[in-house]
DNA sequence: AGCTATTGATAAGG
DNA sequence: TCCTTATCAATAGCT
């Protein structure tokens, strides 16, 4: 599988030999990390170069691995029937069924491995996700509606303080004429440059005359992370 | 490498996941053997398939191989019963973190233990519910799909049965008939008590017309294990 | 188990 | 060691 052909035989060059373990290194363990996904396998490989580097592989731990091996292969060079070790065996055996029977149905749960269930058994397991779909869009519901009352709740402080101020600057306004009358003692000239360049531009949404508008929580409910970050400032919270 | 291109994740179907097991086992210790005679090096292949044969390669002999990685890895004695009991019991806190892990995942997927999700998290659950309820669905549907077309050819052949035996039945009443008025001379006595009883009660889905009738699957759809179990008369089925 | 279209690995070269 | 490309080998999907 390359430019051309080759022999499988020592390679005498050196330095193609170093390249091509490389290479074959790297794909020989990429296929072990394969077999192990794919079929549920557990998998160990070792591997020491010509000049004696040490290369390893397991999906789960080489010990592990070792000691399955061990196991499989009866040569119970158990030097130390120390009854620990076998309690610790014993207890990641249990560790490990449990964590199987969990997989299995945590696939289930995800559809997936539906081969061995029963017409019953599916349906449990409809009415389930079922279930789950509804505690899951009841959270996410909440969390909305909680966010849109937290908004308003900010918005009509804001608003309540527009109009203080809106009420305060018409104030100084009326105040800031009667004193131009008095100083130059005209009654039109309220239109000079310097006055209307003092009137405050008020924000479209108190001539609405009710509530905050609702706009601003449409807005809101599209990118509410992002938007309240960006307004309430703290860009620490984007990861 | 083949017809189509897979993700490399856990096959789900367990006769292909077996079939790619012994596959690229194979394909697996061929290409360790290539590495060790291209480029000289030791190599020591270790597979448990999921059902927990030993499946292993070794250029050398593995007992050598793993004494050569047990050196390697600083002179640990393996049967130095305190470092064992201490791996067995590293062994037994992974193992129980994945479990822990496994479980919060499966708690949200079961619609509880929500409160620490984002709504992007939600949504993501949320589409992942969906998904996982079109899988046991469909699952569900194709099972009464096929239990309902074998039922329908099951059906179809009785009927055919049927249809045979009901022209047997005519012409045998024809021939008796017949006989009958040889052998007594009367024309009017077809309706004698004997020949009344040898009729045939044929059962009314004939007189339909067409297809085998709809009643029959409706009740499958309701009882359909049990139902199919005792007209195919197979009790090893049932677990 | 066997067949092939197709993908993936990699030999050669830079 | 990494990149590119031509080529061969492994294998996914089917029968």
């Amino acid at each position: 599988m390359g430019r051309g052909k080759i022999v499988i035989r020592r390679i005498d060059n050196c330095t193609s030999r170093q390249v091509t373990f490389s290479k074959r290194r790297k794909g020989l363990i990429k296929k072990a990390k394969e077999l192990a996904i794919l079929c549920d396998a557990q998998v160990g490989l070792v591997i020491f170069s010509s000049t004696g580097k040490l290369y390893e592989y397991a999906n789960t731990s080489m010990k592990s691995v070792i000691e399955r091996y061990n196991i499989c292969k009866e040569d119970q060079q158990v030097t130390n029937p120390e009854s620990e070790v076998k309690f610790w065996q014993r207890e990641a055996d249990i560790l490990r069924q449990q964590l199987q029977s969990l997989q299995e149905n945590h696939r289930q749960l995800m559809g997936e491995q539906l081969y061995g269930l029963s017409i019953r058994n599916l349906q449990d397991l409809e009415s389930q996700l079922e279930l789950s779909l509804q505690g899951v869009r009841m959270k996410k519901e909440k969390i909305l509606t909680d966010e849109i009352q937290e908004l308003n709740r900010k918005g009509s402080i804001i608003h309540q303080e527009n109009v203080e101020l809106y009420k305060k600057v018409n104030l100084l306004q009326q105040e800031n004429t009667q004193l131009h009358k008095k100083v130059y003692g005209t009654t039109d000239n309220e239109a000079t440059a310097t006055s209307k360049n003092a009137f405050v531009q008020f924000p479209y949404s108190v001539r609405g005359g009710g509530e905050y508008p609702q706009t601003l929580f449409q807005l809101q409910l599209c990118q509410p992370e992002q938007e309240y970050c960006e307004t309430s400032g703290s860009a620490s919270a984007t990861k």
